[in-house]
RNA sequence: GUCCCCUUCGUCUAGAGGCCUAGGACACCGCCCUCUCACGGCGGCAACAGGGGUUCGAAUCCCCUAGGGGACGCCA
C-alpha cells in the first residue's frame, strides 16, 4: 500500500511554526515510504480565508523546501461532493435535520455545564417528525451519532484512546446555509484522496473520534491517525499569537535558514539517539511515527540560533553572499557594488564563523561594503587614543612599501613591527581592527586588511589619523 | 465543569526492569587556543513531580495525588 499523507492548513492567517512542523512529519513521513504529500487548502470557513493567506502558506512550504505532489486542493472547491455525501446520509437515516436555534444551543450548553454535564448538543431533533419543524427555519443537518458503547482509535502516537460515546453529541454536517463544515469535508476528502496517515496536531485528538464514527456510517476504514503534541512558547502553553507564534517567514526575516529551522523543527518531539544535526537524507532514512514523543514541548530560539549558526557555517561562501547583499542593501540604503562583491565573497570565509543569523552576518559584514570614511563605533574610538594613532601612521608606513599584499605577508610585518617597537601584538592590531572595520570586533585583521587591499587600508588607517571619530 | 493526554537537568531529549554513579545537545560557568569576537578543544553545574505498590532489582510496570496541556462551535 503507498503511503499517501496530507498537509491541511486553513488559510486564515500565516504558516505558523507548528503548522510547519505538522507538514514537516507529514513530506517526511511519505518520502520516508517512498509515497506521496498532498496538500489541501481546508478553506471552507469563506469568511475567513483569504487568498493571501493561501499565498502565505505556500510560500512558507517553499521556503521550508517541502514541495507537495501534484496540486494543491481546494475544499471548497470540492463542496458539492460534501453535501451529496451528506444528503446520502439522510437518505440512509444516518443523519437529520435539526432546527435548534442558536438561543436554544447556547441554553443548553449554559443548563449542561450548570449540573456538571458536558457542554453538549442533547439530540432534541434527533427522532423528532420533521412535520413538527417550525416554519421558515432553515435546518442544519446533524450526524446520528452512536449513544451507546464507546469509539476507539488506534493512534501511531498517542496509542489506543477510547471514548464513551456518550461524551461525544451530534455534530453539524451541514450549516443552515446548506454548506458542509469542516467535519464532514476531511472524512471525505481524506477519503477520496486516498489518505493513509492523518498526521496532525493533538489538538485534532478529539475529532478523529467523531471522525472515526463518520468512516464507520459511510463504510470506509479510518486512515491511520498520528496526532503529535502540540509545540508550546516559553510559558508552557499552546503557541498563541501573543507569544512566539509566528510565520515561518518571520523567521526568514530574521535571518535562519530552512535547513535550520526543518533541523530544529525536527528534534522538537522527536529524537534518533543522540543524533543533533541531521541533514534532510538522513531525516527521510531516519524518520518514524513510533519515535514521537507525546508530551508538548517548548520552543526554544535560542537552541534553534545555534543550529542556524552550524548551518550557516556549512553554506557555501557564494550562496552567503547571495543571501546577504539584499539585506546589507536595505540596511545601508544603497546598492552593494561589485568591489563590495568581491570583498564580501572573499570575507565570507572568515564572517561566516562569527554570526549565528543571516541579519548578524550582515552586520558584521557592512564594514566591507561600506565606502570611506566609515563610521567608528563607540569602542572603536576608545581604541583610537592619540598613542594607537601614532603608532598606527608609523604602520601604515610599512604596509605602503610592502612588497606582497597577502594575510601572511601583513601578519609578518606586523609582528615585526611590534617587535621592533617593543610592543605586544594587541597594542597594533586593536587599533588598525578600530580602523578598518569601525569596531573592536572582525574577522582576523590581516584577513581583513588582505580583503580590503592596500589603498582601502591605507585610505582607512589615514581617516581614522585625520579625524579620530 | 466534563472528557482525553502529558510529567527525566532551565530547555530539547536518550532511556523499552539490571548496561544508570541517569547519557547527549542548547544555555550557563571555568580553562586552553588567540590580534578582537567567534569557531574549536577540555572540564564543570544541573533532572527521573510526590507517594504507595509489584519485583532479588524500577527512570522504566501498576495505583493514587499534585501540577501542566488539549478538546468541548452552524471555526478549522
Amino acid at each position: 500500500m503507498t503511503v499517501i499523507t496530507r498537509f491541511a492548513p486553513s488559510p486564515t492567517g500565516f504558516l505558523h511554526i507548528g503548522g510547519a512542523r505538522t507538514a514537516l512529519f507529514n513530506w517526511l513521513y511519505a518520502r520516508h515510504h517512498g509515497g506521496r504529500f498532498l496538500l489541501r487548502i481546508e478553506d471552507t470557513d469563506r469568511a475567513r480565508s483569504t487568498d493571501d493567506a493561501i499565498a502565505r502558506i505556500l510560500d512558507g512550504l517553499d521556503w521550508l523546501g517541502l514541495a507537495w505532489d501534484g496540486e494543491a486542493v481546494s475544499q471548497f472547491a470540492r463542496r458539492d461532493l460534501h453535501e451529496a455525501a451528506a444528503r446520502r446520509l439522510l437518505d440512509q437515516g444516518k443523519a437529520y435535520y435539526c432546527y435548534a436555534s442558536a438561543e436554544e444551543l447556547a441554553e443548553m450548553r449554559e443548563t449542561a455545564k450548570r449540573e456538571g454535564r458536558p457542554p453538549r448538543y442533547d439530540g432534541r431533533w434527533r427522532d423528532r417528525d420533521p412535520a413538527e419543524a417550525p416554519p421558515g427555519v432553515p435546518p442544519v443537518v446533524r450526524f446520528k451519532a452512536p449513544t451507546a458503547g464507546e469509539t476507539a482509535i488506534d493512534d501511531r502516537v498517542q496509542g489506543t484512546v477510547t471514548v464513551g460515546n456518550a461524551e461525544l453529541d451530534d455534530m453539524v454536517l451541514l450549516r443552515s446555509d446548506g454548506t458542509p463544515t469542516y467535519m464532514l469535508s476531511v472524512v471525505i476528502d481524506d477519503i477520496d484522496m486516498g489518505i493513509t496517515h492523518v498526521i496532525r496536531g493533538d489538538d485534532h485528538l478529539t475529532n478523529a473520534f467523531r471522525q472515526t464514527q463518520l468512516y464507520h456510517a459511510l463504510g470506509v476504514a479510518p486512515p491511520v491517525f498520528a496526532h503529535i503534541p502540540l509545540i508550546h512558547g516559553p510559558d508552557g502553553a499552546k503557541l498563541s499569537k501573543r507569544h512566539g507564534a509566528l510565520g515561518v517567514e518571520a523567521y526568514r526575516d530574521m535571518g535562519f535558514l530552512p535547513e535550520a529551522l526543518r533541523n530544529y523543527l525536527l528534534r522538537l518531539g522527536w529524537g534518533h539517539g543522540d543524533e543533533e544535526i541531521i541533514s534532510t537524507e538522513q531525516a527521510i532514512a531516519w524518520f518514524d511515527l513510533d519515535a514521537v514523543g507525546k508530551a508538548a514541548s517548548r520552543f526554544d530560539v535560542v537552541k534553534l540560533t545555534n543550529l542556524n549558526g552550524h548551518y550557516l557555517r556549512e553554506r557555501p561562501d557564494r550562496d552567503l553572499v547571495e543571501l546577504v547583499v539584499p539585506r546589507l542593501e536595505a540596511m545601508l540604503h544603497r546598492p552593494v557594488d561589485d568591489a563590495g562583491r568581491a570583498r564580501l565573497a572573499a570575507g565570507m570565509a572568515g564572517l561566516k564563523q562569527r554570526a549565528k543569523t543571516l541579519v548578524e552576518l550582515a552586520g558584521n559584514a557592512a564594514f566591507y561594503v561600506r565606502h570611506r570614511p566609515i563610521p567608528h563605533d563607540e569602542s572603536a574610538r576608545k581604541l583610537l587614543d592619540p598613542e594607537a594613532r601614532a603608532r598606527l601612521a608609523r604602520l601604515a608606513e610599512r604596509y605602503a612599501v610592502l612588497s606582497t599584499w597577502s594575510e601572511q605577508a601583513l601578519d609578518a610585518e606586523t609582528r615585526a613591527f611590534v617587535e621592533a617597537e617593543g610592543l605586544k601584538l594587541g597594542k597594533v592590531a586593536q587599533p588598525l581592527r578600530a580602523a578598518l572595520a569601525g569596531s573592536a570586533t572582525s574577522p582576523g585583521i590581516f584577513e581583513v586588511a588582505a580583503v580590503l587591499g592596500r589603498d582601502e587600508t591605507l585610505g582607512r588607517i589615514a581617516d581614522a589619523l585625520e579625524s579620530p571619530d
